[in-house]
DNA sequence: GGAAGATGTACATATGTGTGAATTTATCTG
DNA sequence: CAGATAAATTCACACATATGTACATCTTCC
């Protein structure tokens, strides 16, 4: 069950991230569709909360600064190293497509860091967007990481639907799929989960985190250089992880 | 009327920014004294919004990068000057107290950047702390740069509460403190509002915005030296704030 | 290896909450 | 400066939702 109130808080956050400044109750109320009296209350509460104010008058409302100090505290413990920016920068210059970092978060898979292709024609995807970790290259590179059981277990609570004609719909399909990237060096994906895209992947573990890097695109620009791209990611890791590490 | 859920969501992320590690659904539960089943539900949503996920397996949640990145989105937008971190830098160091740039919030004053003294016995605020306008130096800093039509909407909102000896309870009242602070120079507030805690304050106008600087202290320690430091106080916003500005 | 305990998930139902309509307050217009 | 229009609040009730209970799954310890 989705709690609403708690996803709308959420929606009116990133309503702010995008319009970039203050909003009237009546603009925001409009904006969703909700009526005036839950957003009044919505607002109170946040406001209440020191989580929102009103620059100046009666020109509505906008989100404190608090939102950026609990967010660094937040993410100062163990951020990502600085050269995994590096990393995903420099592969998305090289090859002109959005490169990302990723994470497991149960049966799914979360970017947490992403650098954005620069072509009109893109993979479009932001910090925090999922993917079902056993349909994507990215989220096989995290598998590649697991022992059987803790896959076992993943598995488990899979449903396993087909997203395109090339989604893996058994437990089989995908223990296959896995041992084929390693005798491949890598992860691949072609539409197994979103259509028209592509994507190649490697495992990146880091200190007992488990990541991975992608860089996905459109089929037709990836497809033919799934090899060169993979080995480009294998390269720029190996140039950029420090030595002494893991 | 409080939107529970929404308030949950903030207190969870909270908790996050404080505990800074992973927790799991139990361990939340716990801490807030939540059931389990509606902890589920909330952690779910957050999860599938892209907000939460788990770092390690079994080792609980924790917020994605995204909350940092949304937060960023935000605070670009008009942030404050550079200059109005380091006035109250330099105010909390040479005066040993807390020092705070506020901002008003209908008849509340929010503090939207706070440097916190280092003195075992101090005024504790964050980024996000509430205090009424009327009866806080750095609220009424605030009310100064108010036209009287203004201010008398704020009035008209205003429930006026005995919180200290010397809260003004009336319109009067506050208006007479406005005229006083006019002529003394600057704002100041003895325990008006919180037991023990004095402070002086003033406008701090930058561009349409209406802010003010305050710094403030337990009452034994600031009360001897509120003039020298409301002294100081004009004397730093001279030195910092750029000449060509308004 | 198996039983006890802890943690995570599903679901029906009573209760707390979102909402539409009414009221108040602010803003615009001639 | 009315009188009209739009925005912000308040409130009582119907219904959506948070929760207690039951079940499943994982972990621990003997």
């Amino acid at each position: 069950m989705i709690v609403r109130q708690a996803a709308n808080v959420l929606e009116i956050m990133e309503f702010f991230a995008q319009t970039r400044k203050p909003a009237t109750l009546a603009e925001i109320a409009d904006h969703f569709g909700w009526p005036r009296s839950s957003t009044f209350n919505l607002l109170a509460t946040l406001s209440e909360k020191g989580y929102l104010y009103e620059p100046r008058p009666r020109a509505g409302f906008y989100p404190t600064p608090r939102w950026l100090a609990m967010a660094r505290m937040i993410s100062e413990v163990e951020p990502l190293p600085t050269w995994t920016h590096t990393l995903i920068a420099d592969l998305s210059a090289e090859t002109g497509e959005t490169a990302s970092i990723v994470a497991p978060a149960g049966v799914m898979a979360v970017f947490i860091d992403v650098v954005e292709s620069q072509a009109a024609i893109r993979y479009f995807a932001t910090i925090g967007h999922r993917v079902p970790i056993h349909a994507t290259a990215s989220g096989r590179a995290l598998l590649l990481q697991y022992s059987q059981e803790e896959r076992d277990a993943v598995y488990r609570k899979i449903e396993f639907k087909q997203y395109g004609p090339s989604t893996p719909i058994s437990i089989e399909a995908v223990e296959l799929e896995l041992r084929n990237s390693v005798s491949r060096g890598y992860c691949q994906s072609f539409a197994d989960y979103s259509r028209d895209l592509a994507g190649a992947a490697i495992p990146l573990p880091i200190g007992d985190r488990r990541l991975s890097v992608v860089v996905a695109g459109p089929e037709f620009r990836i497809g033919p250089k799934v090899v060169e791209v993979a080995a480009l990611i294998a390269r720029t890791v190996d140039r950029l992880r420090p030595k002494a590490a893991a």
